[in-house]
This record gives C-alpha cells, structure tokens and sequence, in this order.
DNA sequence: TTGAAGTGTCGAAGCGCTTGAACTGCCGGT
DNA sequence: ACCGGCAGTTCAAGCGCTTCGACACTTCAA
C-alpha cells in the first residue's frame, strides 16, 4: 500500500506539502506540484479513506436511505439513486445505500457512526419517524418527499399540485367537461400520502376553476378494482369523457376496460395519466401524461445536503430549502378533443 | 462527540478494555463486560468508522457497481441490490453504491483507497475489462454473472442452461413438437452474452434430447419486430404450438399477435417465458414462467465476498467459487397441452 | 512449595491523514 | 540597514480506534 509518505520520499518534500498539494489548501510553488503530481500518478497513490475520515471529520459519504416496498414505481426509484450516485461523484462524493428494514437505527448508525456526512431520505412519510431522529443529531439531510414539518432539513419533491392542475387544463383545453379522477387505493388517502393529496387538491382547484365536473374515485389497481371502479363511474357520470389516473396499476386495465365497453381512446374518451415516461411509451395508444423530472430530483437532493454539509462545517447554519420541480405534459395519444 | 475514552472513563476501564468487549476478541469478565456495556447505552456511544477502518484495516464496508443501463430489466436489479445490502449488514457490513459511469476506475479507486474490502459487480461481460484491474489489485470479489475467465474470483449467477432445458421439458411434457424460441436482439448474441447463449444451448441440448423440432429467432424486442419474427416463424414451420420467450420486451407483443392471428392461449398455442415472476404475472393469460431466484443472487455474492475478506485476512488464499442457481418452474395460465 | 499455565486488564504504539503554528527566505518600504 | 509581510514549506500534534506485549493475579499439577 502506498501512503502519503511513500510520495511524499518519493518527490522529496514533506507530507504535508503533498496533502496540500492534493487538498489545493494552501499555495503551493508549480514546480513542487509538478513534483508531487508525477509522483502520485508513478506509485499509484489512492489516499486512505478511513485516515483522511478520521483526519478531517469527514467521511465524503451520503447516506441514500431506499424504501423496501412502496407506491413508487421501483424503476423510478433505481433512476433516483442512479442519478444520486452520478451528482455525489460530482463532489467527490461516494454513496451509501441503507435500506428502510433498519428503520431509524440505520439513520442513526450511519450519522453517529460519521460514516456518512449527509443523509437522503427517500419515500418520506408527512409524518415521518426518521425526521426526528436526524433532527436530534443534527444530521445534514435532504428529504425527496414533503413531510409535515421539515424545518430544520432540506426537501426536494415534485409539484404535484401542479401536475394536478396540468391535467385539468389539458382536458379543459380539449373541450372536456365530465372527467373522472382515477386515484391510488382507499388507503393512500386515509394516511394521507403527499403526493396523492398535494395531486389531487391541485388538479380539484384548477378543475373548479375551468367549471369542471368531475369525479375522484379510488381505485386498488387491480383489474377487478378498475372495472367495478370505471364501472361506478359510468353509471354515475355516462357523459365523463376525460379520465385523469394516478395509480400505475389501473392504467393497463382502464384502457383495456374502455375499449371493450365500446369506447375509442382518444375518439370517444381522454385519457391523461400521471406516470413515468417509461409507462406512459409502453401502452397503446401511447399515453398524454404528466411527468416530474426524475434524475433531477436527486440531483438536486445532493446538491442541497451537499450545500448543507459545507455550511455547517463553516460553522454557518445551513438553510432550509424547499424545491418543488415543475412537472412536464407531454401529448401523445391518448387525448383529443371531446367528442360533442 | 461521544469517544471510546469516555466510554472507559464512565466505566472505570481502560480504553483497550473497551474496545475488546466491543469486539469480543479478549475474554473479559461478567462484571466489566456489564459494566461497560451499560456505559455504552448510556453515553449513546457509537464507534467512529473511520478510525475503526483506519485502525483495523477494515472499512466494513463493500462496493456493489450497477450497470447504467442494461438488458437487465430494472426492477431486478434494484432487488438484487437490496437483497445485497441486507444481506451484509447480516454480517456488519454496509454496501457503497457505484454507477458503471466510472468504469474500471469507480473499481480501482474503491478498492485502492480502502474504502471498500470488496466488491460486488452486476452485469458482468464475458470479457469485462474490470477483471483485471480486481485481479491486479487483489481485491476481495465477487461477481453476479459469469465471465469468460473467472479464475481468482467467486461468481453467482442463474443456471440458465438448467433454465432453457426446463423450458423444453415441459413444453415436450405437454405434447408440443415444434417449437419458436424467440430470444433477444442479434446484437445480444453477437456479442455473446453470457446468460442468453446458455439459455439457448441448454434449450437446444434439451430439444435435441426429447426430439422437438425447433427454430431459434433473435427479436429486438418492438411490437414491430415481434411481429415480423412470428411471421417468420409461422411461414416457416406453420405447425408450430409452443413458444419460449426469453426478451421482456416481445413478450407483449407476441400474446396480442397470437391473438389477432386467431390462435388462443393456451388451447392453440403455449407460451413460456423466461421472466420475472412480477412480470409473468402482470399478463393475461398470467404466464408459464421459469424464473431464477433474485435474492438468492445478492445474498450468495455476499457470502462469497464475506468468505473471500476473512480469509484473505487471517492469511489464506481466498477459494474461488462457482455458484449456478437453479430456477424454478412455475406453472400458469399460458401453457397446455398441444393442440391434436 | 514452586513453577507453569491461564485469565483479565492495561499501556502504549501505531494506523495514514489533516492542520495550526512555526519557520525560512525573499521582497519592498522606510 | 532594518523590519514587516508574504509565499512556500515543514513540524508535530492529534483524529479515535485496534492490538501486541506486559503485568498482576489465580489456579493447579508436580
């Protein structure tokens, strides 16, 4: 193993000179730092992780905390800790994975340990049992979620309001006036999952606004719960030609169910669907959908723990911020004008 | 901060007293072991990572490098992950994600900087560039996927040979006699990825074996290319009943293709698919699938490294093993007997 | 009774790095 | 001629832990 001696022997300087060199900390003459650079490319020196942690206090690891099951689309989720990954090399920073089955103890391990300078949480709960915990030990994180209470932290989440509210002005543009808001299961909403109700209240709003009627039905995703649930709808609206789905289960099925009840998507009925651009491709028609920019959500997780982690080592108190990324509608095929 | 030494203080011992009760390596007696042990709870103590792995020359930690993109459907992926990362904190390690992005060097410099005792690689090639530089550095490994040469590593992988013969068991089982294999795109075979060619030959052997006549078509996967492959197929051999599909994305499109062809599932024709389990069930019919174990995956490549870092640290030379998984066939709603 | 072996604890020397303080020239200003 | 200041470098003291060797004490066989 190759330490910071061996270079420093190795282009005759001392080793503080090299660290310098290497930390760019304090100035350092061109010709010594040519010296040292030819020296540390020739003996393939990597510094030791654990010395400079133990050294610096610093461990230039983030912690990314995964849910172990969720609502969210597991593809979706791979995409966000990718993209974590990729914006932590950026700042010469390694990544961390701790699943959820640790609970607050892995939070709490991780930070107390200083094995990680920073925490993402992902698939944070409004009222979140982990919050507290890195509160207590004023643990540098980024929530990818909204909670109850985020003073004190760092949040980065969609707009879903303003995903909601998309997907009234799409329909309302195209001349719809009946529309059904097909959503996640009974108990998304009984916990009340940001997301679903930040969606929701976003698209209830703008729908009131353009006049509007509509429809919000929970729906399990599976097959049958669509059926009885378009089923329902029908009955209770025959007019509703805008359907607005929020639950990638009931996509399949819904399009499925609507052809065979004698209606063409999008001749005789709209369908949005608020999904990964990966699902809204796969379906034909390919489906008009209401995106929020996946990669930049944990870019932007990164940037503000990172942001926090230099603050506080200045002994500054870190800010608290708040970002919520503007979703996308792309038009596809599934929405055309109301039939009349 | 809370440091070994004040764990000493407040019980009255040394700090090496401390350290071996934590660690267990010397006997201690009951009363101190209790004694420090309730100082620890009591003080909140954690150990400090860094200058653990500094001291002891363990990081405790392993690097399990993802692919950016792959055949490899997504899902997979974020399971083995997650089975990896459970599994080794089973054994008191934590998992450091690396995105391929790095390449060789995301390894070399892991490995090189103590950062990680070993490494874990999904989505191996046959011939990975990464090999060597694990070899070089002697780094503890193990690999999910089998590579050309293995020698001085461990892998674990699905014994798809095993898979593609079981296909062509239960298909012959079922009375079928000609059968498609519809497989990956050509460019999967060119460059002749491991786990599609076992497949193929273990299917082949298999056929060979029980005396089914059967073609063997690359599909890349499209609803277009789907449907021209299956053209093909039913110009060439008109008799054909059964279909092995072993490409996520042409198993869509091959079901509705049959359909629209007027061939029902499974009393025309029969359907396995080598698959997902998630995604054998998410079609109708629900498919014949065989399926290797995923955790399974994750949890042996983590034993296997674990196995290689103890013994590299007392000394030994590290055995290298081979690990084939064997896959399970589950029986669905796509397969029946063959048509007379 | 004595020595050998075993048990439980401690002291101290690092592990490889960072960093504040100190040092050395050298320059320009007075 | 002298001093202050500055750029460039080095010294040395840790960072918090592990672990080797030593020590004190007990036990047991000869």
């Amino acid at each position: 193993m190759v330490t910071l001696a061996d270079v420093a022997r190795h282009a005759g300087v001392s080793a503080s000179t090299v660290s310098y060199v290497l930390s760019g900390k304090r100035s350092i003459s061109q010709e010594t730092r040519r010296r040292v650079e030819e020296s540390v490319v020739e003996l393939g020196y990597h510094p030791n992780a654990g010395a400079r942690a133990l050294a610096a206090r610093r461990s230039h690891i983030i912690a990314l905390v995964v849910p172990l099951r969720s609502d969210v689309y597991v593809p979706i989720m791979m995409e966000i800790a990718i993209s974590v990954t990729m914006a932590a090399r950026q700042h010469g920073y390694d990544v961390l994975l701790i699943t959820n089955d640790e609970g607050v103890d892995g939070v709490r391990r991780v930070a107390a340990s200083g094995l990680a300078d920073g925490v993402i949480l992902m698939d944070v709960e409004l009222d979140d049992e982990r919050i507290p915990a890195l509160r207590a030990q004023g643990t540098q994180a980024s929530l990818i979620g909204l909670p109850d209470n985020a003073s004190g932290l760092s949040c980065v989440d969609h707009d879903f309001a303003a995903a909601g509210a998309m997907c009234a002005d799409h329909l309302a543009d195209l001349g719809h006036r009946e529309i059904a808001f097909i959503g996640y299961g009974a108990g998304v909403y009984q916990r009340h999952a940001g997301y679903a109700e930040r969606t929701l209240s976003g698209f209830r709003a703008r729908a009131d606004q353009r006049g509007l009627r509509f429809l919000h039905r929970s729906c399990e995703g599976t097959f049958e719960s669509t059926a009885g649930t378009l089923a329902r709808v029908l009955a209770d609206r025959p007019d509703t030609t805008g359907f607005v789905v929020q639950n990638e289960g009931a996509i399949g099925p819904l399009l499925n169910l609507l052809r065979s009840s004698g209606r063409t998507v999008p001749e005789d009925a709209s369908v949005v669907a608020l999904c990964p651009e990966q699902l809204a491709e796969q379906y034909s028609p390919r489906l008009t959908a209401v995106t929020g920019p996946t990669k930049e959500l944990g870019r932007v997780a990164v940037e503000q723990v990172m942001g926090r982690i230099t603050a506080a080592s200045r002994g500054g108190r870190p800010t608290d911020e708040l970002v919520l990324l503007d979703p996308v509608l792309t038009v596809r095929e599934s929405t055309g004008p109301a039939p009349r």
